[in-house]
DNA sequence: TTTCAATGGTTACAGATGAAACCAGTTTGG
DNA sequence: CCAAACTGGTTTCATCTGTAACCATTGAAA
């Protein structure tokens, strides 16, 4: 049985490079939306969007659960509570634990990114028909149980 | 019609963070093999690869080609003709172009990262069964179409 | 207790990054 | 012809990133 005598991959067709290239031209894209309106970075804006979706949350728990490096995540809060959007509450048992928490403004700031995410997504997903969009969520939702629960 | 008084989004099932932290994760389990192996970065990794799928090639194409900011491929072909992988060919109607191509040594690195590239995948899309495989790839096609061509 | 490992979070450092300025060399339009 | 606009590619600079070291606190073990 005889090897073929020069391999090669097809870059466009391989599964890390098509994922990369995707991710990397929709985040730009939505980055746009609130990089311009409120110069918000994406670690900020990941952490903003975790708080605001769950209420108060200690920064492990941030990182956790937006696959941020703790580091990201550090910048990120004190980025956003110099601007007041945020603020830390200290924990009365653990003295170590920080819990955070959007203020009032930081509120408004979310509620009126939130639209604009979903508009955007709305945006991507409507420019595909009935099967694709099932396609692609279905697809995800694979891609997700094997890469990352495990 | 009332509007609901706090709009939430959830970011676990939002596309863009979707895409991004699945794409973080196998780009970077896949990078640890070409990192560990020979020390090449990222966007290294890709101008080999891109230059060993077609061969010869010029900087600006290499780019266009694998997705890459101008200023990255500059720096991953200094980095790849330092260590004599690769090397570049001036062109004789206009003296801006430089042709680059793989040295022997360069094709020899890439040969042997093209099987472990299709192992990774193959592992990869393993785990899945034959449905979700389709929808994986049916789903990433319709991104890319709604996405990147336009 | 005291000690030692673990944990929440920050910081220092060294690399990687993109925007913009840059330097050839080339084309276009007067 | 010559100037201006353009193009291929590199460099500078300011910012962002992850690793590793760090500080403070807590919990467990002895």
């Amino acid at each position: 049985m005889a090897m073929p005598d020069r391999e090669i991959l097809s870059l466009e067709s391989f599964l890390p490079y098509r994922l990369n290239r995707l991710a990397d031209a929709v985040s730009r894209s939505f980055s746009d939306i609130y990089r311009q309106r409120h110069g918000l970075t994406r670690p900020e804006w990941r952490t903003l969007a975790t708080l605001g979706q769950y209420g108060t949350m200690t920064a492990t728990e941030v990182g956790a659960h937006s696959s941020m490096h703790k580091t990201k995540v550090s910048r990120a809060v004190a980025a956003l509570e110099r601007r007041r959007w945020l603020k830390r509450r200290a924990d009365g048992q653990d003295r170590r634990v920080e819990h955070l928490e959007l203020t009032p403004a930081g509120q408004r700031v979310y509620e009126e990114l939130v639209p604009l995410a979903k508009t955007f997504e709305a945006d991507l997903l409507g420019k595909l028909d009935m099967r694709k969009r099932e396609a692609v969520l279905k697809g995800l939702a694979a891609l997700e149980e094997a890469v990352l629960t495990k």
